[in-house]
DNA sequence: TGTACATCAGTGAACGCGCGTTCACTGATGTAC
DNA sequence: TGTACATCAGTGAACGCGCGTTCACTGATGTAC
């Protein structure tokens, strides 16, 4: 079959949205081509003719693809809603009980610290892509200082996240949000002390 | 041949072992039985002789084995050092390069929100066993609130570490463990607000 | 206008490999007589 | 004291299965003549 100009892109795109939520969901290790092409709509030998192996479609699953929606609390960021907007949506039940849709720093952060330097090098650029969005909002006048709270901040939401899911989805778990929500908002209040030893 | 009475406790800790550093190292998705049997120095067929299944393996491998030594910065805190001095020590280059030896939270937490309920509780205990190490440092009287701190300190010990490991072992890596360590010991100093609606 | 060929995204079977798991067997030691 | 048997942690081959990857082939459409 021959198809339209854009179609080849199409199908990428869709295998690369079907991989990112898969990934989230299951892990990277756990995620199969097989599985990922039959949810994509299509068979195991097509990959090749679109990625060269499976550490490319995880580089390229993880770099930030602007076409595509933004998560809810990235959204709320990048709509310049303050801390106790989106510092509550990331840290939500809904968040915690639907990886695939939500942070995928939250859901594949130390299996990433185990893949290739240049998978990591993309991760970390959508990392950085967030602290970027939340470092104005920080506490302070040393700009340095603010992406250093900023960066502090994301990663008490995505350790807490972690701690969340690994806790279920009863009140034990609630809690664990609950306290890090409370934990956020002081970091994103209280400015960083001048100088440390 | 027939062996001392503590041979098959013993070899059952040794496959212990082997297996709570491979699974930080590598994944538990990625560590297969065989490979941890070799590094135990057994062969796979006497697997089943110590566990029921893999996931019978996670789970005793996550939980708490009092016999065991402690990593640094738990023993810095059940020998009741401050904040100054195991969350420096947590949010070391060293902990960050050495993960098999580190904390099992940082490196598999994510990988545990996809496991049995069973693995997650054996897994939660460990958890809040070091929350209740940490909450005693907090600050505040009231006791609910210290403790609810402590584990969103613990949980950005646990973000930073990973998304440490992300960007490598270069400075920027060595920034966001430093970003980590001001940021935690800001929680460790500012009480938890009486109410926050 | 009609026919022959080129294009190329996708098909589906097959490759070798490692996975978790099973099981008949080994063999050194302890116990019974 | 010497022999026969029971014990049982460990061996190592094999099971079916899914993995990542390869490749000869398909077939609808576009182009050339």
């Amino acid at each position: 079959m021959r198809y339209g100009k854009n179609h080849r892109e199409q199908t990428r795109s869709r295998i690369l949205d079907v991989a990112a939520q898969q990934f989230r969901e299951r892990g990277i290790a756990s995620s199969g081509l097989a599985g990922l092409m039959a949810a994509a709509g299509l068979t195991n030998g097509a990959f090749y003719a679109h990625f060269a192996s499976k550490e490319d479609l995880v580089r390229d699953a993880l770099a930030d693809r602007p076409d595509r929606p933004r998560t809810s609390f990235v959204a709320a960021l990048e709509a310049g809603e303050p801390p106790g907007v989106w510092i509550p949506r990331y840290l939500s039940a809904g968040h915690r009980d639907d990886p695939g849709t939500g942070c995928q720093v939250a859901a594949l952060a130390a299996e990433i610290g185990r893949h290739s330097a240049e998978t990591r090098a993309a991760f970390c650029e959508r990392v950085e892509h967030v602290v970027a969005l939340i470092a104005p909002q920080m506490p302070g006048d040393v700009p340095d200082a603010r992406t250093g709270r900023a960066r502090a901040v994301y990663a008490l939401l995505v350790g807490t996240m972690q701690l969340a899911r690994a806790a279920g989805t009863g009140p034990a778990s609630d809690t664990v949000l609950a306290n890090g929500i409370e934990a956020a908002l002081t970091l994103a209040s209280v400015p960083v002390a001048p100088a440390r030893p």
